[in-house]
DNA sequence: ATTTTATACAGACCGCGGTCTGTAAAATAC
DNA sequence: GTATTTTACAGACCGCGGTCTGTATAAAAT
């Protein structure tokens, strides 16, 4: 890597720092891209070299959500039955949203994936990890006959992804007024149950 | 009602008419406040004293929504079980979303209910309607022995739009490349098969 | 070493959603 | 009938996201 590369390496970090900060303290659309751009010593010029639009800065305030996903499923040893894993790595995902994304950067995020047809939906790509911990989990389930295999793997980690969005999005339309984890844990294993089988 | 209001109520029905024919025509992000108000001879003055904003238009381009399904459960007399009748009427929203409403509609109504803390959640509110067909239809289920009491006739109707909900976003995001309809109605009975009582 | 090309960035500029101020005419007060 | 208030609307204006053009300098080519 030579000397231009790193130099646009550095002025997209700060970039994308000082916007974490600014975020945070202030909200996703109080903070103008000027706000950032000054506080970062960059331009317009300099900042939409390196992001397409101020969404697409979103995407990265959330960069270790992957990371904590593999890492949890590699610990999730607590328990036995596969479904019980998966109610498990749920949860964790709820406590995530809650705790790690809150509700604004949410909101933003599930607004700008479909605000237009020709809007770029990172949600689905960076769903990969999410799927590898599901697809593992549920070929598991199914091996050891805890799972049915009425439907396919990929049918049931459709069912179960539509579900959880459909959690969030409406934690977001409440404006966050119940209880994501618990709400959330409820109505999937209620799903759960039906792919569940009884040994 | 005098003069002054019959004018106005006739401006403002100009405009969403207007609004209406170049949103089917262009799509609701190509179409500017302005084109809509030099079709419908009128000024932004005018459109803001009308509209808080471009996307309260969107709420006027379904206005009948809520008339369908109250029309569609007056008429819903098909089938003889309480889930049956529920699952029809839940077929028949996901019809409208496809046929009448579209994904580029959906796409933005969907996206501008969540987009901040302060946008208006007319969803919520326009669910009105729909939570009046529920809760009919589940109590009915529940008095006939047909419906489960361990959960409350809310926490049922809360489950099962949220589920809805999430078919839906689900769509938006994949840009329409499943068929809702089906989709839908396979993943709402399974839910519907959770709060199933056998006779 | 010199020329050529590529690119990270600067900053003027534009388009559109939304605001603000002004006004004519209708409604109301007297 | 005259004075006062209200309101539907007009249109100039603003702020912000995003684009476009220009430039300095690093990298590549010769």
């Amino acid at each position: 890597m030579n000397k231009r590369k790193m130099q646009a390496k550095q002025t997209k970090k700060r970039i994308i720092d000082c916007a974490r900060e600014l975020f945070v303290e202030n909200g996703y659309y109080k903070v103008t891209v000027e706000d950032i751009i000054k506080k970062a010593n960059s331009s317009k010029g300099g900042f939409y070299t390196h992001f397409k639009t101020k969404e697409e800065l979103i995407i990265h305030m959330v960069p270790m959500v992957d990371e904590a996903y593999a890492e949890f499923s590699k610990s999730n040893k607590e328990y036995e039955d596969t479904i019980d894993k998966i109610s498990s790595f749920i949860n964790y995902v709820f406590v995530i949203m809650e705790k790690d994304i809150g509700l604004e950067f949410i909101s933003a995020i599930y607004s700008s994936q479909i605000r237009d047809l020709t809007s770029q939906s990172f949600l689905i790509e960076s769903d990969r990890m999410f799927y590898h911990v599901f697809n593992d989990l549920i070929e598991e389930g199914q091996r050891k006959g805890e799972i049915t295999k009425d439907l396919s793997v990929k049918e049931i980690i459709s069912i179960i992804t539509t579900c959880i969005r459909g959690v969030i999005y409406d934690w977001c339309l409440q404006k966050g007024s119940f209880d994501i984890v618990s709400y959330g844990n409820n109505l999937i294993s209620m799903m759960l149950n039906q792919i569940k089988l009884q040994k």
